[in-house]
RNA sequence: GGGCGCUUAGCUCAGUUGGCUAGAGCAUCUCGUUUACACCGAGAGGGUCGGGGGUUCGAAUCCCUCAGCGCCCACCA
């Protein structure tokens, strides 16, 4: 079996990435201890993005790799119906066909919706596939599965008894345009340059105006009081009296309150109890009439005539302009304040009052501070736990509610003769049921995806019912981005903990942000996105996956680079080169025979690998993904192509190579599976699958026979460099005194340094290896003699400023009585060789002199 | 208003608990048609680790401070 010249992925990756999962590669093994993680479900109906390459690739290695070690290893795969996200899609649809969501009933909006995602939902799972994710398929779970449900509806019920689950009138976080609620981290907070309008309400009963400050002043028609603070001796006197209502010629009181802050503005406050979660507070309060304004389509109503009806975004300046009419407005001036925006539209979020179902969050989000501060969990970056220990502190309670049909129906009903009795059901298909005889109305609304999504862990490892995968809870990483930290990573450790009492994981790694090869921010509008499976296509699934992950970090955001997925490519094909002259060397039947070393190379390799695959395994245990990924590369580019192959030409170990090249391959498998397994599958040696073979197993070798070799590499690299800086390109001979090494390796140092003759001679001639330290000079002739001066001009400069440093250093009593000994030892080591490689230097010139 | 992070070679970034001459990829320069690979080989140049101060025998790494950049959280109208 012939390899082609050159890897081209594409050829190969789809059977191969058949044949692990028709083996039932993916599967956990039933043995050795076990490792488990979980994918954070993608969109179902989307396609996978290069957050997702990134996430799943990182999760991949420590999964291959720990499963190669003998752990019992499940990666679970899954789906998400992503309720808000996939709902915009659907919405955008049925605008299309001009239709809308109030044509139809919850159940029919179900059904449709499910059939659109069922009809994309392929394609996601066959990009994951590309990617080379080793995910267990068998065990996928769709945020909808009646298991999810079941789970879903075991918590809420849990939380209700126990008298966590509220429902209540709030101030919620309201998209007029989707007409859903939010929850608090689902709002994006723009700082923005505002207007502070003064406006003018005059008394009754007594001469004047007060004068209140808003950045709204459209809400002026759902104004019932003004407030002042109680000891705000400006306003003392007004406190009680009334005044009349710009516009709408309502009489409203003066009121005091604590909360108005006398610095602030004017110092007077109107109050919308119905349009600002302030001034909510404050009407509950003072029992307020609450006088809605804007409607939940974000229509104004209860307006006076000319306003009716009219869209609140736009109506600002027709009420600025009435208001300069009555001549109202005082003053105008710039203000600079955040305002909330609807991540999905871009419109600001209207503060609207709904009945919602609220989890009283406190309680949980104690237990997860506590989770926390007994350092059950590990974070990559470690400053990520403070940063979710912040948000622990200040958690609101959380609306549970969504009005948007796609999604976990919650399972309540309420009595139709007694709109306080609600009760905990989970017949959601039918619209009305009968409890001890009294009728109830089912719940329209939905759960916000994350209550389900928090419950992941648990959920899909079956860890509530001791299913098959129970084993497997608590996992051991949960891997995502930063941005996840608390919609989603909070919500698993607080749901986790209420459900099983333990954490649901104990690790958690955080990857930063892929942005664009300039550092942007990838999105849709700007044109910037960088799609994984056309990476995929150009360079294959290896590279991509190389690429991302070298020189990455946890939490930081780091640009896509095409520079490192070429890279990562160029050595996917040397891994394929270094398979071809082995095969070519040992041939169509070679077997498999135990690696016995022979040459000082062979030896040196060994101990290459070996201090590789140390390294290797410490990075991705402590999860430094890009410095494991760089040992692999060097390890196999550098120790295995440049130097072991090249020493091999001379005298080939075939069982010894063999060996290499199947170590170089487990070694690199986590990180470039495809390749590494299309070769052990081409290799006529291998019968197995590499995917689930051990991590290679180390053999004995002399320290000194690699030290030897090592040595021989360093008189190569300065014949190498000396012939490099002479001018002309011939190839030199090699002149020594007696010298066993040189002796032993005439043929490879003549291989390897492309000299011509090696010749044992008593006279010196030529230029001198002297950095070496050994008695060998390149045979070159007294004209090219001169041009080799500045060289040792240079080496020799170098080296005395390296001797200063050392003596310098030895000469401070403190170092030498403070450091380490054995530190101590090994500069006078230094400053010893140093020393003598300056005598060598001098002696060199004053021949040339 | 709180919190977090970044500033290291021309570019993009690594650098674990302070300790050999601060690394990588790409780019640059010189040389190379050795039958694994030009998606290649050999060699080289390039950094006062943002500025200043401190702790220490020793600082890119710890502390303080200044400057520039970025992100997250927060119901001051």
């Amino acid at each position: 079996m012939k390899l082609a010249k050159a890897y081209e992925p594409n050829q190969y990756e789809p059977n191969i990435y058949a044949l692990w999962e028709t083996s039932g590669a993916f599967r956990p093994s039933g043995k050795g201890p076990t490792f488990s993680t979980v994918a954070p479900p993608p969109n179902a109906n989307g396609n996978l993005h290069i957050g997702h390459a990134l996430d799943l690739t990182t999760k991949d290695i420590v999964v291959r790799y720990k499963r190669m070690k003998g752990f019992d290893t499940i990666y679970i795969p899954g789906a998400d119906h992503a309720g808000f996200e996939t709902w915009v899609v659907y919405d955008r649809e049925l605008q299309k066909k001009g239709q809308s969501r109030f044509d139809f009933t919850r159940e029919q909006l179900y059904s449709q919706v499910w059939n659109f995602v069922d009809q994309q939902r392929g394609n996601m799972e066959l990009q994951v596939r590309a990617l080379g994710a080793s995910t267990s398929w068998e065990h996928l779970v769709f945020t909808l599965d009646e298991k999810v449900i079941k789970t879903v509806y075991g918590t809420f019920k849990k939380l209700w008894d126990e008298g966590l689950i509220y429902r209540g009138e709030r101030m919620v976080n309201y998209s007029t345009k989707y007409q859903t609620s939010y929850a608090d981290i689902e709002v994006e907070h723009r700082q923005e340059k505002g207007k502070l309008w003064h406006l003018a309400y005059p008394l009754i009963d007594k001469i004047g105006e007060i004068v209140v400050a808003t950045t709204r002043p459209e809400t002026i028609f759902g104004d019932v009081a003004v407030a002042v603070h109680p000891d705000d001796e400006r306003y003392k006197d007004l406190i009680g009296y009334h005044v009349l209502l710009p516009l709408t010629g309502r009489e409203i009181p003066i009121i005091a309150d604590e909360y108005v802050d006398p610095e602030f503005g004017t110092g007077a406050v109107k109050i919308t109890p119905a349009h600002d979660p302030n001034d909510f507070e404050v009407g509950k309060r003072h029992d307020l009439e609450r006088i809605q304004v804007i409607d939940f389509d974000g229509r104004m109503i209860n307006v006076p005539e000319q306003f009716l009806g009219h869209d609140v975004e736009s109506i600002r300046p027709k009420v600025l302009a009435a208001l300069k009419a009555d001549d109202a407005i005082r003053k105008e001036e710039d203000h600079e304040h955040t305002v909330g925006y609807d991540y999905k539209s871009g419109l600001p979020i209207q503060p609207l009052i709904k009945e919602q179902w609220f989890l009283k969050i406190q309680p949980l989000a104690e237990r997860a501070l506590a989770a926390l501060d007994n350092n059950e969990i590990r974070f990559w970056p470690a400053s990520k736990a403070e940063v979710l220990k912040q948000y622990l502190r200040n958690v609101h309670d959380w609306n549970l509610s969504r009005q948007i049909p796609w999604g976990i129906p919650i399972p309540a009903f309420q009595n139709v003769d007694d709109p306080a009795d609600w009760i905990f059901d989970e017949r959601v298909d039918e619209e009305f049921i009968t409890v001890d005889g009294k009728r109830y109305r089912r719940e329209e609304d939905t759960f916000d995806t994350w209550f389900s999504s928090g419950q992941w862990p648990f959920v899909t490892t079956d860890a509530l019912d001791g299913g098959e995968l129970a084993r497997f809870y608590p996992t051991d990483l949960m891997e995502t981005g930063t941005d996840l930290l608390d919609r989603w990573i909070a919500r698993m450790i607080m749901l986790g903990l209420y459900r099983t009492d333990q954490v649901p994981f104990r690790d958690v790694y955080l990857h930063g942000m892929v942005l664009d090869e300039n550092s942007q921010k990838m999105s849709k509008s700007k044109g910037n996105v960088i799609n994984p499976m056309d990476s995929i296509a150009e360079y294959g699934s290896d590279a991509l996956r190389l690429g991302l992950i070298a020189s990455r970090s946890p939490g930081q955001n780091q640009a896509f680079s095409t520079d490192r997925i070429i890279s990562g490519r160029n050595f996917c094909n040397k891994l394929w080169n270094i398979a071809r002259f082995v095969e070519n060397l040992l041939g169509d039947h070679y077997e498999l025979a135990t690696p016995v070393p022979k040459t000082l190379a062979d030896h040196w390799i060994i101990s290459e690998l070996k201090t590789a695959n140390d390294n290797i395994e410490r990075s991705i245990d402590s999860y430094r993904f890009a410095e494991a990924g760089e040992n692999v590369y060097h390890a196999i580019w550098d120790s295995v192509a440049d130097w072991y192959i090249e020493a091999s030409k001379q005298e080939p170990n075939h069982d010894l190579l063999a060996w290499v090249l199947n170590t170089s391959l487990k070694l690199a498998h986590p990180f470039a599976p495809f390749v590494t397994e299309t070769i052990w599958q081409t290799l006529p040696w291998n019968n197995t699958i590499l995917m689930t073979e051990g991590w290679p197993t180390m053999i004995n070798y002399s320290e000194i026979a690699a030290g030897e070799f090592a040595r021989v590499q360093e008189l190569v690299t300065e014949a190498r460099f000396v012939a490099n800086s002479l001018p002309g390109n011939q190839r030199y001979n090699l002149v020594y005194f007696k010298d066993s090494l040189i002796e032993d390796n005439q043929t490879l140092i003549k291989r390897l340094a492309k000299l011509g003759d090696i010749e044992l001679v008593d006279q010196p001639r030529g230029v001198r290896l002297a950095v070496t330290g050994r008695d060998a000079w390149l045979d070159v002739s007294a004209a090219t003699l001169a041009e080799h001066q500045t060289n040792l001009e240079q080496r020799l400069a170098s080296t005395h400023s390296d001797v200063r440093a050392l003596e310098a250093r030895l000469g401070n009593e403190n170092y030498v009585a403070k450091a380490p000994a054995k530190l101590v030892e090994e500069t006078k080591n230094q400053l010893q060789d140093k020393q003598e490689l300056i005598k060598r230097l001098q002696q060199e010139l004053e021949v040339l002199q």
